[in-house]
RNA sequence: GGGCGCUUAGCUCAGUUGGUUAGAGCGUGUGACUUACAUUCACAAGGUCAGGGGUUCAAGCCCUCUAGCGCCCACCA
């Protein structure tokens, strides 16, 4: 009855099969008091997003879990959304207007944000389409945007929270500033590259004695515009006696003081220091305590303003080398050494980032870090691998406040608003809604605050936002803290720390029990793919190539550190499922009795199995009971190995191999079928297609896969004694395979095979398998004897505590033979006497577990027995 | 400057709480159209577990030092 086609052939099935999920509405849950809860809130895919492969392997993650979930009985619920990403998605949509010629200041605020809507309208679902490919069991009638209406007012919601309760302030500080996006960022959103810069000594003269110097040392010389001072540390014997002297700023001609300050380090550079409180942090808490002027030299682009001088107009690079020269020309510049440091770029552009003077919005950190830190040294949040826990509360102990303004125009235009009348910047109005007048003077002249805010700051309101918060539900309630989330590790301070921060101060509780840190994807030199450095591999073209199942496959099974890919990594999950789809093939090519389920208890009676059978069962039950624990401590590759080496190396190649020429007992195929159909079950979470195609053909009555549970755990079905008999019979024919290989003899070629042993339970159960035995090893004839001396001609073997000879008249070589004899006792001498040494070791008898000593000493008996056996062999090989 | 991770077969990696003779995939070699699957099957070769020191009856695993690689954080201009 067979139906299925000789090789898997994904394109045949993906589409079609997740069609058939969304029909059947099977991604859906909602609040049931009859099940537990688990939920999973998507890290939401920017608007922008193109799927790449970090996107594949996280979002595999999750849907394993909740397809796991959902088999094993849970209401699991996996919601989806999208992120609007501010910068991102400006920074697209500009790109479109540059090349039209425009910018958005030509287009004005309000038509540039329809311009935005219809780009999100246009390609914002792209990202989701992706995640369908990727079968993604996301339940997605509730897909939210960080931007829908109800979204957006739960974010202006939190802003006025926060406000009310002094959290939110405005002020001019140093932040980190890209001149290209033109907007703020936050201290996360500046990320630290090494780079090989210059360190610049630069002569600053005396005002009264112009031929006399303090040299100072920078890497921004251009800054030296703004300075308003040199400071020295107080203790610098060297500058002591210069503290209040006035220097002459040079090309600005200003005039400067020396300072005293005690944050400047004497052993870093001259121990002098240039301050430029408008461009750096130091130096603007320098300013601060000294009362010193902030001159600010640059425009927003990072082109220098009037306050430059004859520098005004040229952008801060072009600036550095005119001053250089002319610093040189006037023999200011005393020397350049070389000198490696960390410089901030932009997360979205990657333009280097400039410490800018601006009047910005924060939130307080500390008082919301607080409860935060709490919960997760009490183990109420657990993070996987643990070892990200300790980064999340350095962090946290470490918070600075938040720079949440961003002089952008798409996200959530901050909810304040000035009077125009009052002429007092203090007063601030802070609404839901435009209020209709100012509450002081009654002005109707207001106008809102330009900024909007932070992407991340809607984003860090995402388990329980996207449930409609602060509305009350049934399901937020029933789904809120939810069960896990999964993300990649640049992550945690951006979204998983604030959202932990932003759970306890608005829903009091936390978002989540399990934070799942997965690695990040690099190429196999190891950088990190990324499509800026052409080394990426598109998912969708290798589930073009290889199946949406083997990428999953492949990722997860190379997941749990950093991965390293590379093409031919994906082999082995379309390989795997290859095999996973002709072992099902040869199932049901030879299931005639598709009745016989009903027999199955029948069948399932222990005593009345062979011992093969016995074996499969409990490798099977053993394999679904690991796999169990193996998700449930988030070791993903660790449960597709034992899936991968059962199916394939135990139930393939050894089980079906053994039944092949009992095929038409109606029992065979009852537990093929079975065994078969919960290894299905168990790899479905992993490989949801095909495992549902073939699932529709083993028990189409019964609808989805996805609606049928984890093979339970039958305890009584793992037999250990079974695995070991087992394992004598699987030994004897890999060993006398090796004699054939070893002996060049031809697969086909029968031979004869005379175990020889003593021990009565051996020989029964070898000569109960026998039929196995002869079959699986080619072998002729097999005899059993008690005792028998070697055959002429013939090579020998030892498995357990049973000898074994294969007659090979003419072909064999007694020197060869002698030699592969020796070596093997020698081999197992060797082991024997490490052993016997430690039976020997008194310290080792008395402190060692008495299982231990025990088992050390059936082993040390086990060898002895062996190598007399194979010294007995050496004898009569004369 | 702090913190973290990695170093195990030619390559990529597993290796639970310390307990046999350290495993897998790929690659390599040999053989096979034996077929549910050549995206297959059988067999094999290949490792002083980065190095030193320590704890222990017992160390790939625990402690310590060293070296190399990688990542993250940090205001040394």
């Amino acid at each position: 009855m067979t139906e299925l086609a000789p090789r898997y052939n994904p394109k045949d099935t993906e589409d079609r099969i997740y069609n058939f999920w969304q029909e059947k509405n099977l991604f859906a849950a909602k609040a049931n008091p009859k099940k537990k809860p688990f939920c999973i809130v998507i890290p939401p895919p920017n608007v922008t997003g193109i799927l790449h492969m970090g996107h594949a392997l996280n979002n595999t993650l999750q849907d394993i879990l909740i397809r796991y979930k959902k088999m094993h009985g849970y209401e699991s619920l996996w919601m989806p959304g999208v992120d609007h990403a501010g910068i991102a998605t400006q920074n697209v949509v500009e790109r479109e207007l540059a090349q039209e010629g425009k910018t958005r200041q030509d287009l004005g605020r309000e038509k540039f944000n329809e311009r935005l809507w219809q780009w999100k309208n246009k390609y914002g679902d792209t990202i989701i389409h992706q995640l369908k490919k990727l079968g993604s069991a996301c339940d997605w009638p509730r897909t939210r945007f960080t931007m829908d209406e109800d979204y957006s007012n739960t974010v202006k919601e939190v802003f006025i929270h926060l406000y009310e309760k002094g959290l939110i302030y405005r002020g001019k500080y140093i932040i980190n500033w890209c001149p290209r996006c033109q907007t703020a960022l936050s201290d996360e959103e500046a990320q630290h590259k090494d780079l090989k810069g210059k360190l610049y000594y630069i002569k600053y003269p005396f005002k009264d004695d112009p031929n006399k110097f303090v040299v100072v040392a920078t890497t921004r010389p251009e800054t030296m515009l703004g300075d308003t001072a040199v400071a020295v540390n107080p203790k610098d014997k060297r500058y002591k006696n210069l503290i209040g002297e006035t220097l002459i700023l040079p090309l600005m001609e200003r005039p400067i003081k020396i300072i005293a300050d005690s944050v400047v380090d004497p052993k870093f550079g001259t121990g002098a220091v240039k301050v430029t409180p408008a461009h750096d942090p130091n130096d603007f808490e320098i300013g601060k305590r000294h009362k010193l002027e902030f001159v600010n030299i640059m425009q927003p682009d990072a082109k220098l303003n009037e306050n430059a001088g004859e520098f005004m107009g040229m952008d801060r690079f072009e600036a550095r080398e005119a001053i250089l020269e002319e610093l040189e020309e006037r023999n200011l510049l005393e020397k350049t050494t070389d000198h490696d440091h960390a410089v901030g770029h932009c997360y979205r552009c990657h333009t280097i980032v400039e410490p800018y003077l601006s009047k910005q919005w924060f939130v307080k950190m500390k008082p919301l870090a607080k409860p935060s830190i709490d919960v997760v040294k009490k183990g109420k949040i657990r993070f996987t691998p643990s070892r990200w826990t300790k980064v999340y509360l350095n962090w946290m102990e470490n918070i600075q406040d938040w720079c949440i303004s961003r002089q952008i125009w798409w996200g959530h235009r901050i909810p304040v608003w000035y009077c125009q009348d009052c002429k007092d910047p203090d007063n601030i109005i802070v609404s839901q809604n435009a209020p209709a007048e100012c509450p002081k003077c009654h002005s109707r002249n207001l106008r809102q605050e330009d900024d909007v805010l932070d992407t991340w700051f809607s984003s860090w309101l995402w388990p329980f936002a996207t449930f409609y918060w602060p509305k009350e539900s049934e399901d937020l309630r029933y789904f809120y803290p939810t069960s896990v989330l999964i993300t990649a590790p640049e992550i945690i301070f951006f979204w998983v720390a604030r959202m932990i921060m932003a759970g306890m101060e608005f829903k009091k509780e936390i978002p989540f029990s399990d934070v799942y840190i997965h690695g990040t994807v690099r190429d196999s030199k190891g950088l990190k793919m990324s499509k800026s450095l052409g080394n990426a591999i598109d998912p969708l073209d290798i589930i073009n190539e290889f199946g949406t199942d083997a990428l999953r496959f492949s990722l997860i099974i190379n997941s749990g550190q950093d991965l390293f890919l590379s093409k031919e990594k994906f082999e082995v999950g379309r390989n795997f499922a290859n095999k996973i789809w002709n072992a099902s093939r040869f199932v049901l090519m030879n299931l005639k009795e598709k009745s016989a389920e009903s027999d199955l208890c029948q069948v399932y009676q222990k005593e009345k199995l062979d011992l093969a059978s016995r074996w499969i069962l409990s490798r099977l039950y053993t394999t679904i009971d690991k796999v169990n624990k193996a998700i449930e401590t988030y070791s993903f590759n660790e449960a597709e190995n034992l899936l991968y080496e059962f199916f394939w190396h135990e139930f393939c190649d050894w089980y079906l191999e053994i039944v092949k020429d009992r095929i038409s007992d109606k029992n065979i195929q009852i537990l093929i079928y079975k065994v078969l159909e919960k290894s299905i079950r168990l790899l479905h979470p992993f490989m949801p297609f095909i495992t549902e195609e073939i699932w529709q053909k083993l028990a189409p009555e019964s609808g989805s896969i996805m609606l049928q549970s984890i093979p339970h755990l039958q305890k009584q079905m793992i037999d250990k004694k079974a695995e070991s008999q087992m394992q004598l019979v699987i030994d004897l024919v890999s060993a006398v395979r090796n004699i054939r290989a070893e002996w060049n003899i031809p697969p086909l070629e029968k031979i004869n095979v005379i175990l020889k042993t003593a021990d009565t339970q051996s020989g029964k159960l070898l000569d109960e398998n026998k039929g196995i035995i002869q079959n699986l090893a080619k072998i002729e004839n097999l005899t059993i004897e008690k005792e028998i001396a070697r055959p002429k001609d013939s090579v020998a073997g030892v498995v357990g505590r049973v000898s074994f000879f294969v007659p090979l008249a003419g072909l064999i070589d007694i020197e060869k033979e002698k030699n592969r004899i020796s070596s093997l006792i020698a081999q197992n001498e060797n082991i024997l006497k490490n052993l016997n040494a430690r039976l020997k070791n008194k310290q080792f008898l008395s402190k060692a577990p008495k299982d231990v000593v025990a088992s050390e000493k059936q082993k040390s008996l086990e060898l002895e027995d062996k190598i007399n056996k194979l010294k007995k062999v050496i004898k009569e090989l004369k």
